[in-house]
DNA sequence: GTATTTGCAAAACCTTTGCTCGGCT
DNA sequence: AGCCGAGCAAAGGTTTTGCAAATAC
């Protein structure tokens, strides 16, 4: 069967071997944001011949391509997302780490107002909202003109506004 | 004289070394946003027996003091900016990679709005803007609401999004 | 006087790259 | 058959760290 990732890599003529068909399948996985190091614990589990060179070669391939974006939240590593058509930003649980999705129509329209004060055309933006969970039962609350799809990710590493939580003697 | 961060730093009680010294007056320059290399080649300049080991040691020591935040605008390298009260973002000129500051009262309403929305109460956000010039005249247009401090900074490096632009080839 | 801080150099970390071999079309 | 991709290992860049000497309080 053929991952979603896959069908678009054979669209841009990209070349179909073994070790991108199994990083592509890895990548389709929804709602994820893997770095490179857990990409390749998860490729290798299903082919032991892949290495950790090819996966960096992979996703810079792909993200070359518009396949795949590099996000940055911080913690020393890129993290890797597929590119969707309806930008979306990211709400950073900083109690588990988990990453939320979201999109906000009202507020794509509020930069490019921002952006244009300040005599710029927007091209392109990058929001991060850091936030703990309200702690009473509330926290369902349907999401009205937002999309959410929650997303479990690695370690609850996420820093508050772009404080580096690097723990003293932590590996980086 | 005494520079404000110098004067932080005594109030938390740190010990001041000549090279924090140094380094805290280069660090009160306004409205800047250095990497750390930056922050070494400027201090160096005023005291020769400053070495890039200490300029990363006090940087992470201010930063977990809540004198310093580090913020990453892609690029590889960290930077620095004094903490401010009133928190600001960011919009880089992606062609010059200067970094504009602005705030906006609007927007912080309603960015609470959407973590509460999901179900989060708002402890920070990061907000980036990435932009080009609009080219013709019109670049003035005063900011309204919009309080801005133009901030020439680095190399031109910035990625849209975050994109990465790692040039083939170019150093990291 | 003692605990911290510095400088230096080496290590650690993530990422890229050169080269050779292997595999896809 | 030819060319592009993979593996390995070494190099690249940024940041951290161990240790002895220097410095602040």
């Amino acid at each position: 069967m053929e991952s979603r990732i896959e069908r678009l890599c054979i669209e841009k003529g990209l070349k179909m071997t073994g070790q991108r068909r199994t990083i592509a399948r890895v990548l389709s996985e929804p709602g994820d944001h893997p770095d490179v190091e857990e990409l390749y614990r998860r490729a290798a589990a299903l082919d032991a011949r892949i290495s950790i060179a090819t996966v960096y070669r992979t996703v810079r391939l792909l993200e070359e391509q518009g396949i795949l974006e590099k996000r940055d939240f911080g913690g020393g590593r890129a993290r890797y997302e597929p590119t969707e058509h309806g930008h979306h930003h990211h709400l950073i649980d900083i109690d588990s780490g988990r990453v939320i999705e979201f999109e906000e129509e009202a507020h794509e329209q509020l930069l490019r107002e921002i952006a244009a004060r300040l005599g710029f055309e927007l091209v392109s933006a990058r929001l991060e909202l850091f936030g703990r969970r309200a702690d009473t039962q509330s926290a369902i609350s349907r999401p009205a003109a937002t999309r959410a799809d929650a997303t479990s990710v690695g370690e609850p590493s996420a820093a508050p506004g772009q404080a580096s939580l690097r723990h003293r003697g932590a590996a980086r």
